[in-house]
DNA sequence: AGTTGTGTGTACGATAGCGCACAGACTGTA
DNA sequence: TACAGTCTGTGCGCTATCGTACACACAACT
């Protein structure tokens, strides 16, 4: 079944660049799925059954404590593919992938992954180019955890988020951001309260909309202009080869 | 030239784990080099001229902020590889790599490297599964960060640290390991005071020594022992498949 | 319209870590 | 032996964040 209307701005840009005629041999193996809000893809210490190719969702990997407590090491939208793990030859995986944003995506079968991995050159290449630039996110966020405050975090994961968003509002309590950001709840609530304040975003229950982009650049700390950098490069690297196709999906 | 006897516990064990056959490929291309504490490999932003496989060097990689501010986001010794970025295809990386304990290694040039990681199956399988405990260990740094105190996190960095060498004392100054950590010095003087008194380290201007490991794994965050495990699967990966061959070196 | 659950605002003291300043101690060199 | 440079110890007030507690507000369901 081909792609509707609806569902070209609805692509993931990774499998977007394979080669076409290397696409269509991962097609079959390619199936469309719901990813709604909250829903786990896999847990710290599981064995991967899937890997997953976000199109509209957003995926947050989190490293959760003996104690509970966690901590967002990345994000994962339509730029990239999770369970990366799987590819490296470590069918574990110390994180968990929670779906931070729901919406929808292509999920693989770890064994048809791993053989498309190993003899589809393009796929290959691409994949290790996006774990490069998920490795230059998960530094960061190691050092900005380290020296950066709440609200400059908060700024530079409002815009990350937004910026793997078509809409500027979007759905999310407080006490999320917070278990992401791995603070308190009030802190959060203060930070926002602030950033409200100067006009550069509006809440309610529930939801988040930001007013002012660039006013939330201003407060940001680097990190998120460093990490935009290299998710831009990143996608132009992938279209410098990318070949038109279309993206199908199995019913599941 | 064959490796001496004083070498022979001198190896890296990613690289003593490529099968002899594609070893002997490799071989000339590997230069042994000194790597003198402080050093550094490369800069944040430069483009790689070579990779390294640390033997009795051990290598901290270190995220800059504009303001100067540094974090470690992860350590490499023996068991790894230094310069994967130039594996996944992006040639600049956004750390800096500088030798922590001084010792030796081996370099082989960028170009030499790439071919033969495309080439060599078992480099290409080794490195992929290195990668992905590098990968673990930064996700903990960043968790580590946000939610431990720095007598925690010193604890878990003199253990790592040690774990990697022959020895149970260390040159290293507090003002070093305070920028590692990406805390001030004398958050350091006052933990390793702690530890002093708790009589689990001893030490004098810039040389510390470890007393009693258990007592800093008691100390210590679970972070430690997570990254410990991790390496050690590593390691028995690497040998199930290793094969018994010389290093060598070509002088420099 | 009332009830219940969940999300948000606020306040308070406690504490870890920071920035700064300076004193003392060690070590290598003159 | 003296000196200079570096490393370590300590004290101070300051700030961000935490932990806890509780009040209020909104939304959905009965």
């Amino acid at each position: 079944m081909s792609i509707t209307a609806s569902q070209v701005t609805n692509h993931n840009h990774l499998l977007a660049a394979v080669q076409a005629d290397e696409f269509e041999r991962l097609k079959p193996h390619l199936e469309f799925i719901q990813m709604p809000l909250g829903s786990v893809l896999y847990e710290s210490g599981s064995r991967l059954q899937h890997s997953w190719f976000p199109t509209t969702a957003i995926v947050s990997l989190q490293y959760i404590m003996e104690d509970g407590a966690s901590t967002e090491i990345a994000g994962v939208g339509n730029e990239g593919i999770l369970g990366v793990s799987l590819l490296m030859g470590g069918a574990a995986t110390p994180s968990r992938a929670i779906v931070q944003t729901g919406g929808c995506g292509y999920r693989i079968k770890a064994g048809s992954m791993l053989q498309e991995f190993n003899r589809t050159e393009s796929l290959q290449r691409l994949s290790l180019l996006y774990i490069q630039a998920l490795i230059t996110q998960m530094s960061l966020t190691a050092a900005c955890n380290r020296h950066h405050s709440i609200e400059q975090q908060l700024c530079r994961w409002l815009l990350l988020t937004i910026d793997r968003l078509t809409s500027n509002e979007l759905i999310m309590t407080q006490e999320l951001i917070a278990s992401m950001l791995g603070v308190r709840r009030e802190g959060i609530t203060e930070a926002a309260g602030n950033l409200k304040n100067a006009g550069f975003i509006n809440y309610r229950r529930g939801h988040i909309t930001v007013l002012d982009r660039s006013g939330l650049e201003t407060l940001s700390c680097e990190c998120y202009k460093v990490v935009k950098k290299e998710f831009d490069g990143l996608l132009s690297t992938y279209t410098t080869t990318q070949h038109s196709h279309s993206q199908t999906y199995r019913k599941k």
